[in-house]
Order: structure tokens, then sequence, then C-alpha cells
DNA sequence: GCCCTCATGTTCACTATTCGAACATTAAGT
DNA sequence: ACTTAATGTTCGAATAGTGAACATGAGGGC
């Protein structure tokens, strides 16, 4: 038995869990909830295991069967979000709310998942025109504004460790030189995004960012008030 | 080997797996990154066991560890949360945001999850002050309005399977009978909240929320948004 | 420098755990 | 009533998990 992992004599992975986390992912990825044997199917596995995995991932919630008796993620995960980087969440939060206010602006706070970049808080004020960015959202570094923001506060070695190589894209680059990162379209279509950079030691690389319509005039005032706030969240952190 | 459960000749679960979704509890309930000797611990079993299964859920990036090489959760767990009942939340979230700006309340949705209160969405206009109220909070059904609201949504034979009993409680025998459910000091202290109840056939009992530091005069007035809210949120469910 | 301690990480033989074919059971077509 | 399909469980064979023991490395005191 290898599934092309959790096997071989070097240091390797549990099988079993390995299993129950593409479970949840497969749940996650899926639209609508999936039948027992749609859930085997996606792991590549026999319906008796699939049922094991099923029983463990119920008993603690991690997943609810509907009335038809079908499998979807249960909202145990929406509470164990709460622990990702939860110092970095009461820090951001006011910061990211006054900043979405005073703008008028969709703002957000992103943290880099290795090569991904993955959206932590989202706030729109009552004014702006809904830009769905919610909370985990997710996308690779090399698109959108925040994308670059936290690739240009790497370090070459750190670029290598996390991207594969030391070399910075075109948009890190400039996003070095100037201290900001602009985007268009890279992430929504027809929406413009600006980014700065927030590094804090023992947190990993993050980007406070807004998103609009078009290109405001006010660039600098944008770019001010994000650095504000990272300032802000920077000094909140305990 | 049996550490209460896995075992059996009857129809059990999976050890490893367990032991798996028990790292991420324990790593979402600690405040800091948690070292292996503490994640071991904390599960009761041995370090060995500890590295596999840390290995497993670093390769599928639940956890990631930090400069000093302690664990912590990583940020997929954020994304894998907006798989948690997605059709709901599309259908929430332009009401609920809505409902906070007409009323100048925090506003939110709350799911029960068997006998517990979850949180999913939360909407803070501006001008409310900041009632703490995330995404992913979590507490028993017998406090807070909206979880007498969601009792009451409950028929006798649901509440016996999902609570154990089929005698409902004094707040949601209230709530059933007027509709909505009113709280005081029961989740935070000098808080007040409103809630009316939320089912949509195929997926869990919800309930629809402000919260407010007064009993404001215009109660019925709140009832009547949070009832406008949840009628919408149903028409738009998919 | 040297020795000690504590924390991290890996190896390997033994066995508990998982695997999947086969068997029940119920539901929906035809 | 007969067929097809989906759900759920059982049990011996085979594999993946377990933990004592072995490495390695980073401070800390003397």
């Amino acid at each position: 038995m290898n599934t092309s992992a959790a096997s071989g004599s070097a240091t390797a992975g549990s099988q079993t869990l390995l299993r129950g986390l593409q479970a949840l992912e497969l749940l996650a990825e899926a639209e609508a909830p999936l039948t027992i044997n749609e859930l085997a199917e996606g792991l590549g596995i026999h319906r008796s295991n699939a049922y094991r995995i099923l029983r463990t991932l119920e008993q603690r919630r991690f997943v609810a069967r509907d009335d038809a008796g079908r499998i979807r993620l249960g909202p145990k995960l929406t509470a164990l979000a709460r622990g990702v980087a939860p110092a970095l969440h009461t820090a951001a939060t006011p910061a990211i709310t006054e900043l979405a206010y005073k703008l008028g602006m969709t703002a957000f706070l992103t943290v880099l998942d290795i090569d991904e970049v993955v959206t932590l808080i989202t706030v729109e004020p009552s004014n702006a025109t809904a830009i769905a960015r919610n909370p985990g959202v997710r996308h690779p570094v090399e698109r959108g504004a925040p994308g670059h923001a936290m690739e240009a506060s790497l370090s070459a070695a750190e670029r290598e460790r996390l991207l594969g190589s030391p070399e910075f894209g075109e948009a890190a680059l400039t996003a070095k030189r100037t201290g900001y990162a602009l985007s268009r379209h890279e992430v929504v279509e027809g929406v413009m995004g600006v980014a700065v950079p927030l590094r804090i030691p023992g947190e990993p690389p993050a980007a406070v960012a807004v998103v609009h319509f078009s290109l405001p005039e006010t660039l600098e005032e944008i770019v001010e008030a994000l650095q504000g706030a990272a300032q802000e969240i920077a000094q909140n952190y305990a």
C-alpha cells in the first residue's frame, strides 16, 4: 500500500492522518456536501476506510452530516481558524478597521503561507461597493499587490527557501524600492490594489492592503495611511 | 494500546487521525505556539509519534513552525473555514451587513453545532463601539439570545437528539411564543442581545442577532429588522 | 576550554491498527 | 416482484503505527 506517501523506510508521515486532512480539503473545495462514495472515491480509498475516517472526523466535530446524510465541514473549523495567528489578529483588527473607514475602501490583512497569499482579515466600510475578498481567500504570491509587497519583504535567502529561487519578480523589485506595491486586475477583474509589507518577528510575512475600482489621485495619501496602519499594528503587537 | 478510544471490537474510529485532530485543537486553544514536547505531552503520546503527526500536518500546511521551531496553526485553516456552509455564507453576508448599518449595531449570524453556538459572520458598523464577537467564537447553547432563538427553533425530537432532553429552557419557551429571544450579560458582561431564528432546509439551525449596550426603546423595530434580514437570507439562499 | 543537561530529531523490531473483499440492509426504479 | 444502487458493518491478512533506545546540537555553569 503506497498512495505515493506515508510509506518507505525513511521518515514518512502518517497515512491515516494524511487522508483525514485530505478529506477536509476535499470537503472545503466541494461546493456541495459529499456522499460517502464521493468522499471515498475522491480520496482513492475503500469505502470502509472512508467510514472510519468519517467517524473520527465526526467525533471531533470537524465534519457533520446533514439531514440527507451528506457530509459537510462543521462550524468547528470556523472556531479552529480563530486560533490562527491570534496575536496578529488582535493587534491588527482595530488598525484595519480604522483604515477601511478612513479611506472608504475595503481594507485587509494578508499573510504568506509558503508560496500562497491568504487573506486573514477583511473590513468593508458601509459606503464601499462590495468587493468580496473574504477571510480565507487564497492565491499564489505572484498575483496581486499584497503578494508583491510580501515578496519584497523577504531576504534573498528567505525567498529561496520559500519560493525555490532567490530571484525576485519585477513587481517585487519595484516594491522593494518604493516601499509599497500596486496591482491592477491581478486578483479581481477591474480592481486595483495597494499594499505595504508588515514584518513582525515570530509571525509570518504579512501585508496591509486596500482595494478600489480606479487609480485614485491620492496614491501618496493611501500609501501613508497603509504605512501608518502597519506601524500601529507592529506597536500594538504583544 | 487503547487511549480510551480507537480500540475495541465494535466500530471504532482511527487513532492516529484522532490525535492529529486533537493536536489541532490543542494548538488552537494554546495562545502561544507550542514545542514538540508540549504537543506530545498535551496529547499524552510519545514524542516520536508527535513527530510523525507533525510532519503530516506540516505537509498539508495545517500547521507551520516559526523561526524558533515552535508549532502554530497555519493560515490554511482560515482557508478551510471558508468551506463551512458556503451557501449560507453567501446568502447571509449582504443581509447581515445591511442590518448592521441600518441599526448601527454589531450584527452577526450564528449556527448551532450540536450543543454549541458558533458565530459565523460578524459585521461592525463604524459608529458602533467595538463589541468583539468575532467569527469562530463559541459557547454553550444555554447562554445568549442566539442560543435561545436556535433552541426555540428546534422540535422536541430534534432537541432531544441534539441536547439530550426534549425539555426546553425558560428563555427558549419565551422565544417560541414571541418569535425572538433576548439576553442580558449572558455572553459578554454589560451587553444585551436580540436574536431571531433562521431555519433553512439542509443547513443547521441558525440565528440572526444584534448586540447593544442598553435596552433600546425601539425593540419592536429591531425585531422587525432582524426578521426582515432572516427572510432575505432565506430567499437569497440558492 | 570541558562536562553536564535539556531539547530536538531519527532508527528499528514488535504489534496494534488499518485494509478491503464479502456480507447485510434499505431505498428507488422499472 | 426483480434489479440496481447506495449505505453501513464484519473479519482475517497485511501493513502502518508505536515507543525504547540511539544520535545530534545548543546552551550554561565552572
